[in-house]
DNA sequence: AAGAGGTGTCGAATCGTTTCGAGTCCAGTG
DNA sequence: CACTGGACTCGAAACGATTCGACACCTCTT
């Protein structure tokens, strides 16, 4: 935003030099209205003389009331964000479906140390509608900003808003998918690794009263599904990647022997692979000594072992907010939806070793 | 781009409203001019009383002649790309340099099966700068697009184009530090991993010709920074992923013993990993029987091992093609410039194991 | 008391399109 | 021949701001 830029060559230019009205030059780049070759033609001759390089779209977005843009918000720096499998394809159905309008995908990832810095590029960055398309805090200054300016907001699930259109799955429910599913075969000692419950969390056993006052609905959501289920020791991973998957899969499996839980239900699909590196890494087999359940469906190709995993496609989720957006620009109001998840049966789950029982059968 | 938008308040309105002209309102909100404290005031209950939005951005860009928006080409479906964690890291130096500026990163997916959808948008949307931050193709059409509009245009190696202002690492030196670093070692069979040379390709042994044909300028100059040292297998990895870089080893590990390699040089992290788990699934052991580099220098969490990897700091590359198109935006003429890599010894390296020498020692 | 130097305010021009309504011209119809 | 209806073209009015230069008006100097 400095210097002044070298004027371009405008449509009125090539209109005087065509001999033709502006209105005329400009029905022959639209293609709108009935114009003759041959007229056509002279402008065209005239525009390829003159350096023309077509209409500028600032002014055309002027004039039409719409920028074509749509801004995708991202609550933490890329690299955490996007360090997440299923996050990205959720950005891929995005785009695909934004791209099918020819909307232009805005990509701001939010600093959790300097809130601000974004909020004052929300305030003067020309979009037509919002997207914060990950499980964000439940609370956005950001919603402010964007709502005062009337600007459409597509969510799902966060930031809990009256004015966010969300596409909500009942991630509580979700949740209890894989929770009945080590029930039925027979788990009783099960343990949960959740996402980070706020911004700045570490990796560390919480309490369903810290639950309850989780910053992030969907961590928060898939908790209470699990609590509602079973009572057992939850941990809070400080991110949602293998590595604190693996620490907070440590705590729970450094309980002793008779604590110890036989199945582990993540929340994400990386933290449960973190948490059979943990298992193998103390030399307990999978899913012999423990069973472990993800959540989101991804690839996880480098794993040994096929995820029993509670599959939410992200690039039709990602595609559903897009085809939300495009129809709030496109005038109608945005209808909340809601989005089925399935659990899919892998290798990494089944039935609990029963060793040393407490009281002999007689 | 539908249905008419409802009108919104306008500057005007508010001035009219605040009995002020249009220039004073605006210099209330822009903050530029003198403007006395209880005018500023008046001018203020007025906004509010209406309900304006503050300044519509795409007016003041038309005005302005920048749009504050900095296109980014990634040239391939979002879910191959950002596989890659270094590409995530680039993006996120882009987007943090870009940010200072409050510049917007508009995030243009390119579908290699309908490069015109793309051609499409990059014709009519409003941006101030592009950047082609990937590995991609040594030629792109949207760069006739772009240099046609008079839009500068930012890349790293690719496309190779006069129009594209580069930062430029010397791939073949790079990738040659990794083979240097082996042949020192001891190494005398060493085989390589490129990343795929064109589009649509699959994972298959490749010829010196075939690498001086490639498509994309990476690839291509990492395997000829190889070639130019030793002369071994190269095989082609369909994609620069973990599943790729396994099938890839296993090829070039399937040789018969003794033109079997004892060292791979891939060239992406990713595709070490995958040779890793090859030789592992074999069971080789890394790296007394089979010596592996890398190249990026990314964490791999989940590998028991540290790369030995040609490291190439990936935010700081994305900060500084986000730096030049920010000078570019700012009228100066963008300059190329050159980048440092540097090998970084992991414990995936090592002398080879001597076996069954031909011909005995006395 | 005249001139210098600030403040605060305003009018008008400008940014580059798109689109509406009206007007011209000409061929076809009754 | 008068009239209707296309096909084509045009002028002018938006779209919603920013900014330059001019103009009051006031307060200090000298």
């Amino acid at each position: 935003m400095t210097a002044p830029r070298p004027r371009r060559t405008t449509l009125k230019r090539v209109a005087e030099r065509a001999g033709v009205s502006l209105s005329t030059a400009s029905l022959v780049f639209s293609g709108k209205g009935p114009v003759s070759e041959e007229t056509a033609a002279r402008v065209r001759t005239a525009a390829t003389a003159l350096g023309y390089r077509g209409p500028d779209p600032v002014a055309s977005s002027l004039r039409a009331g719409r920028s074509g843009v749509v801004a995708v918000v991202v609550e933490s720096p890329l690299t955490l964000a996007l360090r997440d499998p299923y996050a990205v394809q959720v950005l891929d159905g995005l785009a695909d479906e934004l791209g099918r309008d020819g909307l232009g995908l805005l990509l701001l990832a939010q600093d959790p140390h300097d809130l601000d810095e974004l909020g004052a590029r929300t305030a003067t960055m020309a979009m037509d509608a919002a997207i914060f398309p990950f499980c964000g805090p439940s609370t956005n200054p950001l919603v402010e900003t964007l709502a005062g300016r009337g600007i459409p907001i597509i969510g799902s699930g966060a930031p809990e808003d009256t004015r966010v259109t969300h596409v909500r799955v009942d991630e509580a429910a979700a949740q209890g998918l894989a929770v009945r599913h080590l029930l039925e075969l027979g788990h009783e000692r099960i343990g949960h690794i959740t996402m980070p419950l706020r911004p700045h969390a570490t990796t560390t056993g919480v309490q369903a009263m810290d639950v309850e006052h989780a910053a992030y609905p969907d961590a928060r959501e898939r908790a209470r599904g699990f609590l509602a289920l079973v009572t057992g020791p939850v941990v809070q991973a400080a991110a949602a990647d293998v590595t604190e998957g693996e620490a907070a899969a440590r705590l729970l499996l450094g309980l002793p022997e008779d604590e110890r839980p036989t199945a582990i239900v993540a929340q994400s699909d990386l933290l449960a692979a973190g948490a059979i590196r943990a298992a193998t890494s103390l030399g307990l087999r999978v899913p012999e000594d423990l069973s472990v359940t993800g959540f989101d469906g991804i690839d996880v190709p480098w794993l040994d072992q096929t995820l029993t995993t509670v599959d939410q496609p992200g690039a039709e989720k990602g595609r559903r907010m897009g085809a939300m957006a495009r129809a709030a620009i496109g005038g109608d109001a945005p209808i909340a939806t809601g989005y089925d998840v399935m659990l899919r049966r892998g290798t990494t789950s089944g039935p609990p070793k029963r060793l040393r029982p407490r009281f002999p059968s007689l």
